[in-house]
DNA sequence: TCTGGGGTCCTAGGACCC
DNA sequence: TCTGGGGTCCTAGGACCC
């Protein structure tokens, strides 16, 4: 049996957690740069605020009903997921973390008892992490998602709902009253396209022809559709597969069309991927740029270039920056308002099987990992950029907005909440 | 005024090879 | 008038996910 554990609300429920008052009230979680909302808590979601809503656009709204607006908190929800995984870790040898909130679990014991560890780990991440769950059932990966989809949604279920467990009647309604578009892998654009097939639900869906939507879309619908009859098509649970590519982006909190503070926001972006480069042991043969103007701006002329420069496989943050830095020389143009920047990193390799290079030096390798280590524990100890290359510049008009941030309770001894006795 | 960031997979089409 | 067939690799773009 394949369990799919997702946590309700996450990064709403992280708030509230923190600030009991919250409990009860329409809470939402923006993007970086409190750009859109990302997390909806209950009574948000009741109000009619839909997911990725562009948060100016509800500002009315919000006022009226007294929503509670906060800056995303990454340090508090990347902490918070690791104390779950970690719980749900030990009902499984055999885990799968899919994103920051969920997490695919094999559960070996026959339907009944699979049941009853689901409901016994849901207890479990609530006493130990203070968090809500909810967990599917289902002999495929595609329907626990869908079995997940149903524990959140039919209160009757408390947060478990196992598909081994119900008749096959009641998975049916279950199924007919489930949106195609509702389905792993159905997003908007193909669930338009199957309502004029005449396929609206998710039952209507699993009956379909695999072999006809194969030919008329992608084998993925055809994969879907099979994993609904409950072929087994997505690949076993593994533990976190090797990354393909490494990505670090942001929007600026202004517009900016000078070189300068687009070369030190590239600096930064590579700067942190290196960072995340090096912490999962890899090395980049790869640095792609990429530039961005406002797509929004009807009124503004729009620019859209990336390059991607090949170089001997690395992890040294200078090498990754000078390469970024040619590239964006290659692809700026005067003239534009730019809105966001990235750097890319791919052709990954896992450090310890580093090629051998005819014309490589090998005392030079070895100081650029000394000094890489070196900064990555200066940083760990005294704080993210406490060493960093000075192209990486400060510019304000790059910052995010992040107005109304929660303090870091976890992750810094001086945001650590104080319970006073008195 | 204000519209996220980080991923994966698939497909079509072009370049290139023999 | 007539301009091959078969294969691989790469890239861009689209769709999807959270």
């Amino acid at each position: 049996m394949i369990a799919l554990v997702d946590c309700n609300n996450f990064y709403a429920s992280c708030e509230q957690l923190f600030r009991p008052a919250l409990q009860g009230r329409p809470v939402v979680v923006l993007s970086n740069n409190d750009g859109c909302v990302v997390a909806r808590s209950a009574e948000a979601k009741a109000l009619g605020i839909g997911m990725a809503a562009p948060w100016h656009t509800l500002k009315a709204l919000a006022r009226r009903h007294g929503v509670v607006a906060l800056s995303s908190n990454y340090a508090l929800y990347g902490d918070l997921s690791a104390r779950i995984m970690r719980v749900l870790a030990g009902f499984s040898p055999c885990q799968e973390v899919y994103s920051i909130d969920e997490c695919f679990l094999e559960l070996e014991d026959g339907r009944r008892q699979a049941a009853a560890t689901a409901r016994q780990l849901r207890a479990e991440v609530r006493r130990l992490v203070g968090l809500p769950v909810s967990v599917g059932l289902g002999t495929t990966k595609t329907l626990a998602k869908l079995a997940n989809n149903c524990a959140k949604k039919c209160p009757e279920f408390a947060g478990v709902c196992s598909f081994g467990e119900l008749s096959s009647a009641t998975v049916e309604a279950l199924l007919a009253a489930t949106p195609a578009g509702g389905v792993w892998g159905v997003g908007e654009r193909l669930a338009r396209q199957l309502a004029a097939l005449g396929i609206h639900s998710a039952l209507e869906l699993q009956r379909a022809d695999p072999d006809r939507l194969r030919q008329r879309f992608s084998v993925t619908l055809a994969r879907t559709v099979r994993e609904l009859n409950g072929e087994v098509c997505l690949g076993p649970l593994a533990a976190a597969v090797s990354r393909r590519q490494l990505l670090s982006s942001r929007s600026f909190g202004e517009l900016i069309d000078d070189p300068e503070p687009l070369a030190e926001a590239v600096v930064a972006y590579a700067t942190r991927a290196a960072e995340k480069l090096r912490r999962q042991a890899l090395l980049a043969g790869a640095v792609g740029v990429f530039l961005r103007t406002n797509p929004f701006r009807a009124d503004l002329p729009q620019y859209q270039p990336s390059l991607i420069l090949p170089l001997s496989p690395t992890d040294d943050t200078r090498l990754l920056c000078q390469t970024a830095l040619v590239g964006l020389r290659r692809i700026y143009r005067p003239g534009y308002a730019y809105q966001k920047a990235g750097v890319l990193l791919t052709e990954l390799t896992p450090t310890a099987r580093r090629q051998g290079e005819l014309f490589a030096d090998p005392a030079a390798q070895a100081r650029s990992q000394a000094l890489m280590t070196a900064v990555d524990r200066l940083n760990a100890h005294m704080g993210r950029g406490t060493v960093r290359l000075l192209a990486e510049g400060a510019d304000p008009r790059r910052m995010m907005r992040a107005a109304h941030r929660s303090p870091r309770y976890t992750t810094r001894l001086d945001e650590v909440p104080v319970v006073r006795s008195d």
